[in-house]
DNA sequence: TCTATATTCGTGTACGTTAACGAAAATGAT
DNA sequence: ATCATTTTCGTTAACGTACACGAATATAGA
């Protein structure tokens, strides 16, 4: 009925003590060092066995000075958007939490429409020693040339919100993007019956660089591959991201023949929720990515239907803890780290976390 | 550009040597110990949060012989449902976490059945004397009862999975369950047309006491009072969770007027799907709750569409350390937490973590 | 055998905090 | 003013481990 778990209270003194020894060669042995014979060291293993001894991490912490130092490289948030907040607020927030270890976290911020500062920011890196790096690998030739030079100097990196598939990290930590592109199709096939359209829409400066938006189309339309319907599938790509470029190609793509549901592919999709409740158009039902204040606005007021999350915060959080945990106990990390999708709507996005 | 949190190189020594102090008095402050002159206190306590000082966890913990035990009254997870696995899991889960900072967790189990049990258990519970209690209030008179005792020795206590919302309890920590029936009414609003039926299913054996499942089941009508539109709403009670006795109450239920959605109130489920599939009826909408193996079974063949999750291994993990929270750093914890509705599907439920 | 060098080991201090003990200062009573 | 109390505060020894320093012992070379 009850469950208790007992806790050992040995310590090297203790076995010091048994093993005719000294707490210096005590801790010689547990930390293996040189400069012990072979006879005592194993005298001591074996009472070190035989006790089941576990350090007492507390006291291994305060005494060694042994520092960890981490750095990370992310985009900056923008006004533009707010999204990378989140990821940061979980940096933050896994590095307060392992500060008392000896761990600290640098982190460097880049311009997300600039390459040069990425290439700026990663050089400055990579002056400083640090012995492990997480970081967003937007650009992809300018992120290879990086970790490049991190695996020649050993440095273990975690890549974060997107992969280098190709580029052998220790670990990546993000959304499924065409897994969450096939659950908006399946979401999407409930609010829609026969015949019905449904519009595609993906809006951002760089459509080539950004396959993250193409990957997600991608699942969306495997679903309706792998489920045969006569629903029709249009699409639109928006180069510019201000409110005035949206409303006129949103307003020519949509026509005289409104769609019954629009798929944003990314986190603008409060930017068209703005654009169909101007126009009158909010009967069309509208899915979009992301918890951001303005996204959260529209879901409130039922002009957006669904928004798709994927734990920004969290991802940031995790990112440092599997550096954090590789490189102090040796840690098997998994290559990748699928964050869950979750679907919020009007009901559920007050307790939501990130 | 760059963000570095200045590790607090700070510690009591420090804040000494400016307060004009020894570390024994700035100790005495921080621990809000007797025997400090106001004038010293406020004088310590300005450098303090001038200094933005964070007490080193391991030098604390290694210097305090101080120990925190902590007392966790659940049901016993039954071959009936394993619900009570979650929770347990989430609780050994923060024990463990926390199992260096001095702090022992003991778990009680009593029959969810049988409030003899409960009662002897929480009996047991104040025989010793541990200073924060985590429970599940299942039966509100025993429980009450229990708590008053608790009050009386000024013993903390936490509501896990379900709350009494007149007593004044340290904190409430389980799903809305209210807000998930509404989001499940609204979920269901899109899957139905004009004049469609939706069956709510009530599986329990005590539904007078489990008023769990009436609560969801006024949230779910109260979607339907906000929003008027003509689909009807049957339901049925079933009081014997074996296949046998749920079969012929369905079968009845449904009748000749087959419903187009149902909406099970709680993790039974799958006992419904077992059903439709036997009986052809695999057309019908199916929506219910929590992340069972067997649940996630007939998700994962399309029989269940969603399934309506609250986080149950988290509850324990948070119940714990609201606790360990508020007796060690004093932290004031929230009264009412509520979990995030999850929504599963067959596209995410690889990657959902309880 | 004696010194020179290497190997093995013990001692002591430090890490940042807690808490017991007792000294100093303030207060009160006579 | 004196003594007894109380209040305020400083000193110090832990907690369990890491690591530098140097002492003791063993090994090698002559």
């Amino acid at each position: 009925m009850k469950d208790t778990k007992e806790a050992a209270l040995v310590g090297v003194k203790e076995i010091a003590r048994r093993a005719n020894v000294s707490i210096g060669t005590v801790d010689r042995v547990l930390n293996n060092r040189t400069g012990v014979a072979d006879k005592t060291r194993e005298k001591v293993l074996g009472i070190i066995k035989e006790l089941d001894y576990q350090p007492n991490i507390m006291a291994r912490r305060l005494a060694s000075k042994r520092l960890l130092h981490l750095a990370v490289l992310i985009p900056a948030a923008s006004g533009e958007t707010g999204y990378w907040n989140a990821p940061l607020n979980g940096i933050r927030q896994a590095a307060a939490g392992i500060r008392d270890f000896g761990v600290t976290v640098d982190i460097y911020f880049f311009d997300q429409n600039d390459k040069a500062t990425f290439t700026a920011r990663a050089a400055e890196i990579l002056k400083k020693d640090y012995q492990g790096i997480l970081l967003a690998p937007m650009f992809e030739e300018e992120s290879l040339n990086f970790t490049k030079k991190c695996k020649a100097k050993k440095i273990p990196f975690v890549f974060i919100n997107s992969d280098i598939e190709t580029e052998t990290g220790l670990s990546y930590i993000g959304p499924d993007l065409y897994q969450s592109g096939y659950l908006a199709a399946h979401l999407i096939s409930y609010l829609m019956r026969e015949e019905q359209q449904v519009l595609i829409v993906n809006i951002s400066r760089e459509m080539d660089l950004h396959h993250h938006l193409l990957r997600k189309e991608e699942g969306f339309r495997a679903y309706y591959k792998a489920h045969p319907s006569d629903i029709q599938i249009r699409k639109t790509d928006i180069r510019q991201t201000d409110y005035k470029s949206v409303k006129s190609k949103l307003h020519k793509a949509i026509g005289k023949m409104p769609p019954d549901v629009i798929f944003v592919t990314n986190s603008r999709v409060a930017t068209v929720g703005r654009y169909l409740e101007e126009a009158g158009l909010t009967h069309i039902r509208l899915i979009g990515y992301d918890f951001l204040a303005e996204n959260i606005d529209y879901l409130k007021r039922s002009v957006i239907d669904f928004l798709i999350c994927q734990k920004p915060q969290e991802q940031g959080h995790k990112g440092i803890m599997a550096l954090y945990d590789h490189l102090t106990h040796a840690a098997v990390i998994e290559r990748q780290q699928y964050m869950p999708i979750d679907i919020i709507t009007r009901e559920n996005y007050l307790n939501y976390r990130n």
